[in-house]
DNA sequence: CGGTGTCTTGAATACCATCAAGTCTTGTGG
DNA sequence: CCACAAGACTTGATGGTATTCAAGACACCG
């Protein structure tokens, strides 16, 4: 049974994903300045060659200075903030073809860390080129703008369910917020049981919704037990849902 | 003795404001475009002219289309999340000279309401002309990148705080964030003990922490109590600026 | 093979919510 | 101007949700 059920689940990449609109924009700027440039492909090498950072690893430190903004290629990562009491609280996870952050084109002090959870592969932009070619491309001040959009609007919906939810809601609300930027990057199915791959270890769902893991644990088998999810060797399938919906006050 | 306290608190103003760069760059912009055109006034008037909403009211509501962008010129707003349930959530408070959201220069669907908590005046300004002048301006670029970096921190200390603290140092810090945001503005000073004008009801703090307005009305007796902070006719004095830091883990 | 990380489960506890009653203020229409 | 209603705040009693503490099972890795 584990067997199907690691075949089935994809493996994300950005290069699975033809609707990343961002991401490509940003090639083809490159594209386009390196076309005026004799040994192009060497030229895009150096200027944001692929890294690599293994799991549980640190890609960026907060409160450093960076001229470059990250974009996650392949592989899971998260942006953490960190208190010197040692809690920790997750601000959003990243997926493949995500920026880690849109601030990071104006602002070169991140006030967070990101942190790999899978093994990631990323490339860094040079911000200058990112700015620059916002300002002469329509389509790169397009996608920016979009993602911009979509990162505050993840931001305030996660603000409500810390402040307003129930632990049950905001870990169903934290799965299914996943398996849709999943689905729309076309590495996992909408059909039912919805299946994805799923890397988090229970203390980040617990960094991410404000909770312990050991409620955490306690929520997930609640849940297991009612027939709604079932999570077995990173990945998750999604048995009920309209259930799991329910519990998450989504429709 | 109350007196006094009505005396000393100013009166929230962007007029007050030196440093309010985004609303002046907005401003200028209008100023060069309008230098073209025969009746200046009068066209700046039909553009942006200045509305009222009374205490309580909505200025702006959910879902709909909007191609203007409102700026607060005097009173304070809140961004509000309703859920179907009647939980509230409050995104942020706006201040003179804030604009609502960086969001609708790029998106014309809110995702919240917008409340006037005083009585308000705010501007509208065109979306349109607002994005081309980021492209054409320098200035107005800059300083919208700026707001957008402000409004995303901000967003992310919420979700901190609202994750990661208790109560205490959730209220604790919505009052430091609200003195700091008002000193900056130079619509209060910061020198102890330090004063404010406070038109927040306890309802209010408690929808932006997350916590019920009962909690609310505890925690602050609390604080009353040990002598943080006082609190009388719509103003709010920090008592001991060091201990109301420690409370909120703020150095 | 010990060490570390992950997950589970139960018991005790803390924090905050809910419920309820009462005071005081503010606003409004007669 | 008064009467009444609605809103704002306080306080105490009670309850529920999530935390903390603790112990044990299991997997993985050097």
């Amino acid at each position: 049974m584990n067997v199907q059920t690691r075949s089935t689940a994809q493996r994300a990449s950005y290069h699975t994903d033809p609707n990343n609109q961002l991401l490509s924009a940003m090639c083809e700027v490159y594209d386009l300045r390196l076309s005026q440039v004799a040994h192009a492909d060497a030229a895009l090498d150096a200027r944001n060659a692929l890294q690599r950072a293994s799991a549980r690893r640190i890609i960026f430190r907060e409160h450093d200075l960076h001229d470059d903004v990250p974009v996650i290629c392949d592989g899971w990562a998260a942006s953490v903030v960190m208190l010197s009491d040692g809690r920790r609280q997750i601000l959003s996870f990243l997926l493949p073809g995500d920026m880690v952050s849109t601030v990071l084109l104006f602002d070169p002090r991140p006030n967070c860390v990101i942190e790999a959870i899978t093994d990631v592969k990323y490339r860094m932009f040079k911000r200058a080129d990112l700015k620059e070619a916002m300002l002469k491309h329509a389509d790169v001040f397009e996608q920016i703008s979009k993602a911009w959009i979509e990162e505050k609007h993840r931001a305030d919906q996660l603000i409500v369910d810390l402040g307003r939810r129930t632990a049950d809601e905001r870990i169903a609300r934290l799965i299914l917020n996943l398996s849709e930027r999943l689905a729309e990057r076309g590495v996992t199915t909408k059909k039912e049981p919805m299946e994805m791959e799923f890397p988090l270890r229970q203390h980040h769902i617990a960094d991410a919704t404000g909770l312990t893991p050991v409620h955490v644990s306690k929520v997930l088998s609640e849940f297991r037990r009612n027939g709604l999810v079932k999570i077995s060797d990173r990945s998750l399938a999604i048995l009920d849902p309209t259930g799991f919906r329910r519990v998450a006050h989504m429709r």
